[in-house]
DNA sequence: CTGAAAGCGCTTACAG
DNA sequence: CTGAAAGCGCTTACAG
């Protein structure tokens, strides 16, 4: 099995390569009986491009845009998405690959729309993006389709889109897992409080989503057969979070775990750190810096991660592809949900 | 920083892009001060070769070696390997990347030297291997290193070798993750066993190193305060493992968790099922599907995973970039330890 | 609407 | 020992 180049087609078709080049590319100035017996050729010999040689030659860029929340200390874990575009960037280096990053404040609707604004204007010829606030994003997503740009979801998900793909965790998974390992290491009577830290849970599902999982888990089953407590904190403000947790603890002294829904674990880490409450199993989300430092002093026991750097790497690598070769992918992708405790952080 | 061109050197030494090209494959017959002048000018553009133009042009097809264990029903963890290389290869497709398997009986020298004269045979231009027999190993490795040809270890270390890079876990550190997740869940005051199953302990250093771990971590600290005991059973036959594990319950009954060091966890598994002895806590080792059975049915609570399937994958593409670029790499590239609980094997 | 030609950067005989 | 030319498969003006 030869590889197939225009040249057969051209042969067999009875036309220069020139026009047959123009019809496998939609260029038009094409007279239509005379594509369609080319394409017909090309499908009956299965030709697929040497991309290669379509790398060496082109003086094509392939703009991607890339739309996600800005990194900043208190949330650094924005910061791995670019880890792994530039990842993806390094491999692909030898083709054509140009990437812009749109950033927009975390939670921040109208920033997400403005940065949405700007991309559009660009015109990328494929988009990346983390469809953390729904409803904004949904309407991000109709204006994509209209102009026929393909686009990738990583991190959050929305469920019938016309996306690519999407690639991030299974969030009510990842709940499950985490209920998991609090079942292992607390003890049976104890009760469990879970923390959401978000302004609008409403509109985050995927923190609802592992709330979701790590509920249902002791629903199904599990060891531990103490109470479950929930609360939810709209600031990650010290004093705020101080002033319900005390709360919360007055209520109910024997909670002997919790878990805290997202990245923002390292908050309710200082406040069990800064009470001494050393004994409490907290489970929480990403490996970010400050989360791995409460890990590391054993204030915090587990972390649950979502490969952010792998997810990226894989979405720019997918976007290229489906670019190059039209190719298309499963609309699902989820990683595998990592667990990481104090002695296997450091990779 | 445009590319810079064979004829970017070419015009700039006065020779034609022939001779450049000679020089800078050292092909010989260049005459030795066109040759110092040629690479002077080379090394001050700082040339990098366009391995795009270069994979389009060359007919030279590299041929990679693979040298590991077949993959058998008592042994599928080896299966993993074959589609971690299947996967860098097909992103290298574009690339002419040849791949021939010298698979030997796990354990069996002789077997094992047998297949890697094969491979010496067949004078391939790299090399990946997996030197679970220290000894028999490093013979290969020096006639290698004779030959000039370049080789990754996987799976196991030897230290001090003239590897390109090794690929796999930090067995040490894998046995602290190990213990980590007992002591988490085990009773203060159980004893632990260690359950070493292999034919020659001593040829297989990982096994030694990850059972070190696992013991160093108590020894540093640790909840658990109960004995440890270390029981070594040379066959993987299941009378053999009965008659061996009735013995050391029958002299220490207070255990409350397990460790096997190895891919054989899965017998030691069958063992607790069939006494009944479902509150042992049973932590081994890889993702092997007769594992991930037990896994599923609670017998086994955890399993730590090395990433066979990426480290095969990194290691071809780092075999293929040597050979084309020349490009070096750090000796020692561990792979993240995985945790793996019944919650998050599907992935 | 169609074809012939030049070019991408490198490699490969071949002539001298 | 060195250079000129053809070719890899595709794209890109340009001429007709």
């Amino acid at each position: 099995m030869k590889q197939v180049r225009i040249k057969d087609i051209a042969k067999l078709s009875g036309f220069s390569i020139g026009t047959v080049d123009r019809v496998l590319h939609n260029r038009g100035e094409v007279a239509a009986d005379t594509k369609e017996k080319i394409l017909k050729i090309a499908r009956e010999l299965d030709y697929k491009p040497n991309i290669v040689a379509q790398a060496l030659t082109t003086k094509k860029q392939y703009k991607i845009a890339v739309l996600i929340p800005r990194a900043d200390k208190d949330n650094s874990f924005w910061a791995m998405h670019p880890a792994g575009i530039n990842k993806a960037l390094n491999e692909l280096r030898p083709f054509k690959v140009n990437v812009s990053y749109y950033l927009f404040e975390l939670h921040n609707e109208a920033d997400f729309l403005s940065k949405a604004e700007d991309l559009l204007n660009d015109e990328p010829e494929g988009v990346i993006l983390a469809p953390i606030l729904r409803k904004e994003s949904l309407h991000i997503c109709s204006r994509l389709e209209e102009k026929g740009v393909p686009y990738i979801f990583i991190d959050s998900h929305i469920e019938n889109c016309g996306n690519l793909s999407f690639l991030g965790e299974n969030a009510y998974k990842s709940g499950r897992v985490a209920a998991s390992l609090v079942d292992f290491g607390v003890g049976a009577d104890n009760d469990i409080l879970v923390v959401n830290i978000a302004k609008d849970l409403e509109n985050t599902r995927h923190l609802y989503s592992r709330t979701r999982g790590f509920m249902n888990y002791f629903g199904e089953g599990g060891r531990n057969k103490g109470r479950k407590i929930t609360v939810e904190i709209e600031s990650s403000n010290m004093d705020t979070v101080r002033q319900k947790l005390n709360k919360v603890f007055a209520d109910y002294p024997d909670i002997g775990a919790i878990l805290v829904s997202s990245a923002k674990t390292h908050i309710v880490a200082s406040y069990l750190e800064e009470k001494g409450l050393k004994d409490i199993i907290l489970v929480g989300y990403e490996m970010t810096k400050e989360n791995l430092d409460f890990l590391k002093h054993g204030i915090i026991n587990f972390l649950i991660g979502q490969r952010p750097v792998e997810s990226s790497e894989k979405a720019l690598k997918m976007m290229f592809e489906h670019l190059t070769t039209g190719k298309t992918f499963s609309k699902e992708e989820f990683q595998p949900v990592e667990i990481i405790n104090p002695e296997n952080a450091d990779f």
